[in-house]
DNA sequence: TTAAATTCTGGGAGCGCTCTCAATTTTTTA
DNA sequence: TAAAAAATTGAGAGCGCTCCCAGAATTTAA
């Protein structure tokens, strides 16, 4: 089976290549009976347009990038990371957009992969999930390239550019509030990392609730983790002395390893520790005690992200838009409420 | 900054647009004061050739597709396709290839993406997952399509098909042997899905330990589950009635699915039921009690993957091979060896 | 019925590169 | 030092498509 070309078409449906290019892009000025025809060869032959020769002559290629900075690909086995690529990987699909995967793993990486990414005419856009201070760097190079883009998460510089995110401060007060609400006096938090903005907003959000509330927020009660299990457990290791009655975990992969180091300790969960985490993964419920947490959807975050990005291609640049979505508490049982 | 072209880089360069593609292409026949003079140019203008244009021209892109068919796209958020994607993705940075992500997830999506796939001039190469019996369509129109691909696990037709595995058979048959050498006589197992290799494989593994030792397989004993973590709880669910003193859990998020509706049923783990896993992804050492399991190395294997394609790519279709990797007991403390 | 407006169609140029081939320059050999 | 061989260079064609424009066919208006 030889690749045919839009001339072998247009010969078999005796008609020019260029009516044939027509019937392909839907374009009107088409007769009906000759569009039809057209149609018919096309199906049977199986043809499809090679998208090299489209790409360099419309100067569009269809296909939308999806870089993970070096600080994040180091995660990419977590599985917030699935699922917003699942979204992503889905809402591609959907609108007949490729998408080509980037995880930067070292410096080296980093300038093979952002040169090919600046590079007009490989990707219509850009997806960037930000990453910690050090990396702006590519948000702005996109930015110089004159590449539509969209940042997942707030970058730490975001004019200029169009992000996506959830309100982190807000959701976390939410969720620190409900347990001060229900009754918990010493609530600690393991933060995610305080170089990334996530990290820092939630725990803004931690700081927030104890203020309002007239608790004093004491700094051993304040760890920083790293999004993993075994940064959640070590982080529960360094807040036990402190005998904290709860603790709001900024992801649910760390409230599990938190858990983890507080069953180990003897303590009960949530008779003598409550815990709150942040996700709302399935590994939320997965737990012998189910997690009680903060939703965000995450595969949706990554479909948004993608519908914002084709609109900023396909409509042209627009002035940056700043997309927060909206967060949803999920008691449980790791939070005691009704228990105290 | 406009988009440069070679032409640009020749006219600066004072030669001709075929010297700079020789000195991009690392061809020889360049005088080396010439090819310096050039390399200074592009790199002090930071030119990058079109890749389009380039596939055009030279009828290859640099690509390779990365399929998971809709059964395995289920899946995908399973810690063990992070870890293999992530794999993937490093060997393809290294090796200069872009990795372009195809998760079907639909008999619609399976159209759209098989003929984007097929298309040839689009994807150098494909990797495919190997997934259920109904999906062999995927392989065969790759193989008619005549695209360089490697199958990630054995398919079900594996004439003409290079593929990498690992000896599913043989590792399960360790994994049980093991725990009958330590004591264990009334050895259960949930299975991944039986319409799959993988599953079957370690199925016959299973099956195969207890033949040679003797013990005779009940077939109560055995029960399905799917690869994920409420799989293996429910499928553990099942088995509990039967009373058997250790399972053998076909991949490790099952395992922890399993010993959780243990320990839900009051059993101590591995007083009471010893458990082993597969994979040995680091989820296995995660959980309270240290998981005995196989451990195959995933990232490493969706590297080789990548190399053999890369292979084939570059030197041409070869005779298929078929390439098994090794696998390794770890044995921690699920399985009880030194305690009975 | 004819002229004007509209719709449809095909040819040509060009997207930015690679690759072949012939011309030119340089090196080697006698 | 000249001829032969080898290395270097540039021009041209072509990859398969899109898009513009002019010409042909059709429809509408007068």
């Amino acid at each position: 089976m030889t690749n045919l070309t839009l001339e072998d078409i247009a010969k078999k449906a005796g008609v020019s290549r260029s009516t044939v290019s027509r019937v392909i892009n839907q374009q009107p000025n088409v007769k009906k009976d000759v569009r039809e025809r057209v149609r018919r060869v096309i199906e049977s032959t199986g043809f499809r347009p090679h998208p090299a020769a489209r790409a360099l002559a419309s100067q569009h290629s269809s296909t939308i990038g999806l870089v993970l900075p070096q600080s994040v690909s180091f995660f990419f086995t977590d599985p917030y990371y699935s699922h917003l690529t699942k979204g992503i990987a889905q809402a591609c699909n959907q609108h007949d957009y490729t998408l080509a995967l980037f995880l930067v793993e070292s410096e080296d990486d980093e300038k093979k992969i952002f040169a090919s990414v600046t590079r007009k005419g490989f990707l219509d856009g850009v997806l960037v999930q930000s990453g910690h201070h050090g990396e702006q760097q590519v948000i702005g190079d996109l930015v110089d390239a004159n590449i539509p883009q969209v940042v997942i998460g707030r970058p730490f510089r975001s004019d200029n550019v169009s992000y996506l995110d959830i309100d982190n401060i807000n959701a976390a007060f939410n969720a620190v509030t409900h347990l001060i609400r229900i009754g918990h006096k010493r609530i600690g938090t393991i933060t995610g990392p305080l170089h990334s903005t996530v990290g820092l907003d939630r725990k803004t959000g931690y700081v927030n609730a104890l203020r309002e509330r007239g608790l004093h927020s004491d700094e051993s009660l304040i760890v920083e983790g790293d999004f993993t299990e075994n940064g959640g457990y070590y982080a529960m290791k360094k807040l036990l002395p402190s005998k904290p009655d709860a603790v709001f975990a900024a992801s649910d992969v760390m409230a599990i390893g938190a858990m983890r180091a507080a069953r180990e300790a003897g303590l009960r969960i949530p008779d003598d520790i409550a815990f709150v985490g942040f996700d709302d993964l399935p590994i939320a419920t997965l737990s012998d005690v189910q997690l009680t947490t903060i939703r965000q959807p995450v595969a949706q975050f990554g479909a948004k992200a993608v519908e914002i990005l084709i609109d900023l291609i396909e409509n042209g640049i627009k002035p940056p838009q700043h997309i927060i979505l909206g967060t949803e508490l999920v008691i449980r049982d790791s939070c005691g409420a009704g228990r105290k």
